[in-house]
DNA sequence: TACAAAAGTGGAACCGGTTCCACTCCGGAT
DNA sequence: ATCCGGAGTGGAACCGGTTCCACTTTTGTA
């Protein structure tokens, strides 16, 4: 076990003083003799020489690092789109400390406390809506914060990209009312979280201009973690009057609801019409393949990494931005017409 | 934009001297009265005082943080895995840095010269194979190694943390042949890395076990990355005499092989009896729900964790350990008995 | 009561980079 | 011939922690 050459051992052995050395390292902080720049590189390779991280950080401030925090990789929507962030992150030399908050505000205060340990320059989170002082003062600090997927309201200047959540709950609305469904149930995530709101109330929208009652027992807006998709299906199913439409909303329990119609047989479509918010293709290999609001996640990723680094190095306005990305759907053959013989 | 504090700043705010704050950040690293102590305590709480890491990893030569270096997060089983790890490394007060390589050995060099920039202290990963003499000299500067998954028979001296490959692909074959299958076909992972290898050795052999021949042209190792799962199932099926049994072992070509016998109508398990080495959860809500073996990553999470984190703190005998855990084979429905009829 | 061992403390060097600044050259303009 | 400005260079301070060591104050024991 040898130890790494450090900068000194380069200046010296090149011939040089450190500050050549680190000049070379990084160009436009001052001029070298090109036949000098030819040697310290030449030694530079020789040696294997390659300057410490932290060194730089402690110098800077700061450190060439993002942070992203997400609920759980468990969930295709968060692991897909880690995998893209990551992707693009080492485009640009820039690494990427994970983090989860299994929805939990108290692990997530953690984590950022840690990431500001770390000095990390930004993050990229789902937050949970909590923390906000927290948040605030990452920010003060001079941490580049977006928030991606959801928002907090309270938190004026982060910037946040997000699908079109509104829209694609009315689209999907409007889909299954087109059908003539008139009862159509909703499993979104929770009130407390933007998307669980936008989303019911673009479900409401589409009832509104069809001039169709809601009936509020139909909404369901249920924690992201656990099997509360699945039992809200099952409490929808043992309804009096069941709902013959059902749009899961809420990425994190397409799962756990999609199980609990497996098992109990429900027919699919005949007895009952089903979109799902997916980012998972397993949905196509389904029978029947599932309809699906398909999230773009690479626009997600992109639009975020590009906003985090575009205000690391100053080149962005100032001012939040918020970033919607449209949300395809895509008709699959979840989704019938309401016919007498499907009201069961 | 306020900066934060340092820890002069603590120790002139409590009235001491920076080596009684550093004491008390750092307890057993030497004496400090109590009434001291807690007046630093409290002087700390009352700036909000965090140490900044980057300090901390120059003073110690290396960070608190580990490398995870894996194919892509869109892979259900990486990104579980990487969820597993991130989880028991919060717990220990470790962060993660991830990387992905894509399966291209350049990408794989890449991050390993940027975490040994990092100072990392341990590394996680599943190597594509190559970069023997970069892996080398990882361990040579003091890095702790793990592969989990696979491994590579050069390297002697690494851990290794995967689960029982041969048994897995023997007993998964053994099943098939019980249900009077003689022409199994297997679609794994390329044969220069040790998962394919071995699988194949475990399926071979269950043919041995039944003095059954092996015919070549059933056994397909084809890359992690692209379509290649689909396409080796498309031309399987077009052989004169095709398979009625199949096991896919290859986790990363499950999705595409199963895609294109559904796009295909392939009848299952009446046309063919399906094993798929898995760890989505989604094969157990199609129709049929399939025959999987599955892997548990909790344990190879824990493992490689304990593994790294145990050499980190020098607390493990010298010389390489290899832990192999058992993988469940979990009968479900899409494997039936060979019958004329199921001879097309 | 004396004296060694242990507890408690602060000064200063160190980790490995970056950056400011003073200094030496040199060529070109006056 | 003189002066000026910029290219090129190295010394040294600095970033914010840790740690070694010398020194003073307790404590315990003979």
């Amino acid at each position: 076990m040898k130890k790494a050459p450090t900068i000194r051992d380069v200046a010296a052995t090149a011939g040089v003083s450190v500050s050549v050395v680190s000049r070379v390292l990084n160009p436009d902080s001052g001029p070298v003799a090109p036949a000098k720049r030819q040697e310290v590189l030449r030694v530079i390779d020789e040696l294997g020489y390659r300057p410490r991280a932290a060194a730089r950080e402690l110098s800077a401030g700061h450190a060439l690092t993002i942070g992203l925090v997400v609920t759980d990789l468990s969930n295709p929507f968060f692991a897909r789109l880690a995998d893209r962030i990551v992707w693009e992150a080492r485009g640009h030399g820039v690494q990427v400390v994970l983090m989860t908050t299994q929805e939990d505000p108290h692990l997530e205060a953690d984590s950022l406390d840690t990431l500001l340990d770390r000095s990390v320059s930004g993050v990229i989170a789902t937050p949970t809506g909590r923390n906000i002082e927290k948040w605030a003062r990452l920010q003060d600090l001079g941490v580049n914060v977006v928030f991606v997927d959801r928002t907090i309201e309270e938190l004026a200047d982060v910037d946040v990209v997000s699908i079109e959540n509104f829209d694609s709950a009315r689209r999907s609305t409007e889909y299954l009312i087109g059908l003539g469904h008139t009862r159509i149930a909703l499993v979104t995530g929770p009130r407390s979280t933007s998307t669980g709101r936008s989303r019911i109330s673009g479900y409401r929208a589409a009832h509104e201009d069809a001039s169709l009652a809601v009936d509020p027992l139909l909404i369901r807006d249920v924690p992201f973690r656990g099997d509360s998709g699945g039992d809200a299906v099952g409490s929808l199913l043992a309804m009096s009057q069941p709902p013959t439409g059902l749009i899961v909303a809420n990425t994190a329990q397409v799962q756990s609801s999609v199980r609990r119609l497996v098992q109990g047989g429900i027919k699919i479509p005949e007895e009952l019409s089903l979109i799902v918010f997916d980012d998972n293709p397993w949905t196509e290999l389904m029978s029947p393949p599932l309809s699906v609001i398909r999230q773009p996640l690479d626009m997600l990723a992109v639009h975020s990494l590009e906003l985090v680094l575009g205000r690391m190095q100053g080149k962005l306005p100032d001012g939040p931005r918020l970033i919607e990305v449209k949300a395809d759907f895509l008709p699959r053959n979840s989704c019938a017409p309401l016919t007498q013989t499907a009201i069961h």
